[in-house]
RNA sequence: GCGGUCGUGGCGGAACUGGUAGACGCGCAGCGUUGAGGUCGCUGUGGUGGAAACACCGUGGAAGUUCGAGUCUUCUCGACCGCACCA
């Protein structure tokens, strides 16, 4: 994945490029054409915060970003294809994501409606929920109210079903990934139910996935921005001030559900359609979400957790309407009944499974024409609308007489910027004097610009279409991007899951759809590598302290001006917490082999990777010993094949051989850790080779050599280096061809069976391949531990698995 | 709150489809090299008991399936990631 250019390079960047470079170097070495390139994600918040702090412009500052860091990544020796390096705020690239744009707004896939953002009262500007902090704005500390803006949206929604169903053919993404997207999706079966609201022309429509639970409904919770609170908010106070509330928590999802569960109860009741007299009241919450599903919702809290807790706060009717497995009425006053039954207390459903109850329940709806069926799906429309001056600009003209007038396409790209000053907060698109105001395209009148910018997930959804064409090539040529793509293995941080790349799978339906090319998905494989994390510092007086600072004495650790320091968790490397290690310090102190070295060794790429200093030091030491060995070995460089090897040649050569295979599988699967570990046992196994044994010498250049073949994508420098110096070989190291596996030497000729009694280890033997059963009952038997155990038992039973184990059962 | 993942020595982690738990490395200890320290080399290193042989315990916790469970099942605890305007 791209980075975005932040100006210093840190080692989560250093890990992610570096696990690219194994498997493009691995990859090229075996004789695919590679193509490994770059791309900078160089739109976004930062630069306009830089720029309000720093009063730099965000593309001056941006600019000396990608250099300072794309000066660090060349120190790390990736082999990237720089020749196609782009960057997202260049207008040779955004000019296609205008085009883009606009030819999905004519395929009506791009469409305007209202939406509500985070706003900040003070600064009156709207704030990122990042910028939401304990529902105040992170600048101006005022509380954030909701602010409802026409906004543009992409129709993601129309591919629903398209995206679900593809990620069955994403067999090489790990399982987690997808499963997360098809939540995110949360394709559901259920009905949509109108009910008539008493005394009243309103109507409240909910979607329930549990129409089968319908007579257990207690009440319903509408939002705060339902059509119905607002109409009574404008006599009833108490509601209107209810609402206020709601909307101080902002737009995110995240801080609405966990927020502490609350209503306000209506003089409004909902008539139940099937049980005349039954009256349900209404109630205003504020864990209804307002623009997801109809922005009403049935509470059952007899078979719902959330609704029994919603129940129990306002005294409301808890009745059970399934009953246990066993027919009997589930206690629900405690705690809701979830699972499976049959249907009591429901009139025409009783004695129904759940499942046939649903179908049942959906019939009678439809009958009484107060609602329907429906497959529904959670996800919703990609709102694309940015308020902010550092993005993508929106090729949109206002016209007072054309309405929604499209810049025109010739005019691309559709960057005449300004000196733009951050002298208030907002966007200076938008309160620039001169800029927005231009001419209609079609009716030459005075006409508006848009001002918004797209999210840069809008950037980040097809960039690496713009990498399969060459630096000058300047179509989104089909052909060039049907040649490369999908990409066969994308790299990045689990945090992109699900929404970067589901917009990316997204983007090529939609793409696909405008003509631009004919591909299905992006990414073929995908790789999702955890986080580098750090050891934390905190002085007695509750400071972070960088790792740099704190002396070690003993159990003990203090600053250098002798205050005590706590060693806190291992947390992601960040400036707040000083917890961060500079990748220049440690490429200019150990060399970028020993960093790549380290930084690929101990933990598994998908998993969270714990930096320390003292870790390093052993990729140190070890890129010593290897040069060591390298230069022991060297001196027998010249030696001729004997006629005949040593047993402990023959030995060598097997485990050669049986490291070659090992590494072509932890190499297909990522194993990255395992690699090195296996290379390491192979060098140290190498070490103890008896070279005064003249015999030996020949095979030990040969091992010698595919240990450097096999390590050179970890540490590429240190590996020429040794065949082109102390080898003095013609050809460069990286150019020589992937080794191969000799399966004929690869099975040992004995081997080791565990001998077990009930299942504990009590010592092994030693057979031959494909000796029989019976031998190796009897041999196990002899052994000494067995046999003191056994001698005077009755043996029940002996399991003997071919190649792996015997297990003797005695009571 | 919802969705997802992870949990193995002092530490990072190995253990392919259930079959010798702890490979490889870090750290630590002892010995050697050294004037000393570091580097480097060798040896040892899951816990408890034991002089030792060996025995018992041991993969977050509890239960279960199995001849056999780190691996499968159920419950439970904890940590982390995402939740639609950070990227």
């Amino acid at each position: 994945m791209m980075p975005y250019p932040s100006g210093r390079l840190h080692m989560g960047h250093v890990r992610n490029y570096a696990i690219g470079d194994v498997i493009a170097r691995y990859k090229w070495a075996k004789g695919h054409d590679v193509l490994h390139p770059f791309a900078w994600d160089a739109f976004g918040l930062p630069a306009e915060n830089a720029a309000i702090k720093h009063k730099a412009q965000p593309d001056v500052w941006t600019k000396k970003n990608i250099a300072d860091m794309k000066n660090q990544l060349k120190s790390l020796g990736l082999s990237i294809n720089w020749d196609r390096e782009v960057s997202t705020c260049d207008p040779n690239y955004y000019k296609h994501e205008q085009k883009i744009f606009l030819d999905f707004y004519q395929a009506g896939l791009a469409y305007r409606k209202e939406s509500w953002v985070n706003w900040d009262p003070v600064e009156q500007s709207v704030l990122a929920n990042e910028q939401v902090i304990d529902g105040k704005g992170w600048r101006s500390g005022a509380p954030v109210t909701k602010k409802l803006l026409s906004q543009w949206f992409l129709k993601i929604t129309d591919f629903s079903e398209s995206l679900l169903e593809g990620l069955d053919t994403l067999k090489k993404w790990p399982e987690k990934v997808t499963t997360m997207q098809r939540n995110w999706i949360g394709k559901s079966e259920g009905a949509y139910v109108a009910y008539d609201v008493e005394n009243s022309s309103h109507k409240v429509q909910i979607f329930t996935t549990r129409p089968d639970t319908l007579f257990g409904a207690s009440y319903i919770a509408i939002s705060a921005h339902h059509e119905l609170s607002k109409a009574l908010s404008e006599k009833n106070s108490e509601v209107a001030a209810f609402i206020k509330e709601c909307e101080a928590l902002g737009t995110s999802q995240k801080t609405i559900e966990t927020a502490e569960k609350k209503g306000v109860k209506t003089p409004f009741f909902a008539l139940c359609p099937f049980d005349e007299g039954k009256k349900i009241p209404i109630y205003i919450a504020n864990y209804v979400l307002s623009d997801y599903g109809t922005g009403a919702v049935i509470g059952v809290p007899a078979h719902d957790e959330r609704d029994h807790e919603f129940a129990k706060k306002y005294d409301l009717d808890i009745l059970p309407v399934v009953a246990l497995p066993d027919g009997q009425t589930p206690d629900v006053e405690e705690a809701p009944h979830i699972s499976d039954g049959t249907m009591i207390n429901s009139q025409f459903l009783n004695g129904l499974r759940v499942t046939d109850a649903i179908k049942k329940a959906i019939e009678k709806i439809t009958e009484l024409n107060i609602g329907y069926g429906a497959v529904t799906y959670r996800l919703k429309d990609w709102g694309v609308s940015r308020q902010r001056y550092w993005g993508c600009l929106i090729p949109i003209i206002y016209c007072n007489q054309c309405g929604i007038v499209p810049v025109p396409k010739k005019s691309f790209p559709s960057h005449c910027r300004l000196m733009f000053l951050f002298d208030k907060a907002g966007n200076p698109l938008e309160h620039h004097p001169t800029w927005k105001h231009v001419s209609c395209p079609k009716c030459n009148q005075p006409a508006k610009r848009e001002t918004d910018t797209f999210d840069t997930f809008f950037e980040s959804s097809w960039y690496f279409l713009r990498l399969c064409l060459e630096k000058n090539q300047d179509e989104l040529d089909k052909t060039a991007i049907e040649s490369w793509m999908p990409v066969n293995q994308y790299i990045g941080g689990i945090e992109h899951a699900v929404m970067h790349l589901l917009y990316s799978r997204f983007f090529m339906r939609a793409m696909r759809q405008c003509g631009y090319l004919n591909i299905k998905e992006p990414f073929e494989g995908l790789l999702t590598q955890g986080m580098v994390i750090h050891k934390t510092y905190k002085s007695k007086d509750g400071e972070w302290v960088y790792p740099d600072h704190v002396i070690t004495k003993g159990k003990n650790h203090y600053t250098e001006d002798g205050k005590e320091v706590t060693v806190g968790a291992s947390e992601k490397m960040s400036k707040s917490k000083n917890n961060t290690v500079d990748p220049q310090a440690i490429i200019d102190e150990y060399g970028v082999d020993t960093a790549r070295l380290f930084i690929l060794s101990d933990s598994p790429p998908d998993r969270d990777f714990e930096w320390s200093d003292a870790g390093l030091q052993g990729s140190w030491r070890y890129i010593n010993r290897l040069w060591a060995l390298a230069l022991k070995i060297a001196e027998v460089k010249d030696a001729k094949k004997p006629s005949d090897q040593t047993p402990e040649g023959k030995k060598i050569e097997r485990y050669m051989h049986k490291t070659i295979y090992a590494i072509n599988h932890d190499l297909d699967g990522f194993h990255l850790n395992k690699a090195i570990a296996r290379l390491r046992e192979f060098s140290n196994k190498l070490e103890t080779l008896d070279l005064s044994h003249q015999d030996n010498h020949h095979i030990a250049l040969f091992c010698l050599k595919t240990l450097l073949k096999l390590f050179s994508p970890f540490i590429p420098h240190i590996c020429e280096e040794i065949w082109k110096t102390l080898l003095e070989e013609k050809s460069f190291l990286i150019e020589t061809p992937w080794p191969k596996v000799n399966d004929t030497i690869l099975e040992d000729d004995t081997i080791t069976l565990a001998v077990q009694i009930n299942g504990k280890l009590k010592g092994t033997i030693e057979c031959s391949q494909g000796q029989n059963t019976q031998d190796i009952e009897e041999a196990a038997k002899k052994l000494p531990a067995v046999h003191a155990v056994i001698k005077d038992k009755e043996i029940k039973k002996i399991i003997v698995v071919p190649k792996r184990i015997v297990n003797i059962v005695c009571p």
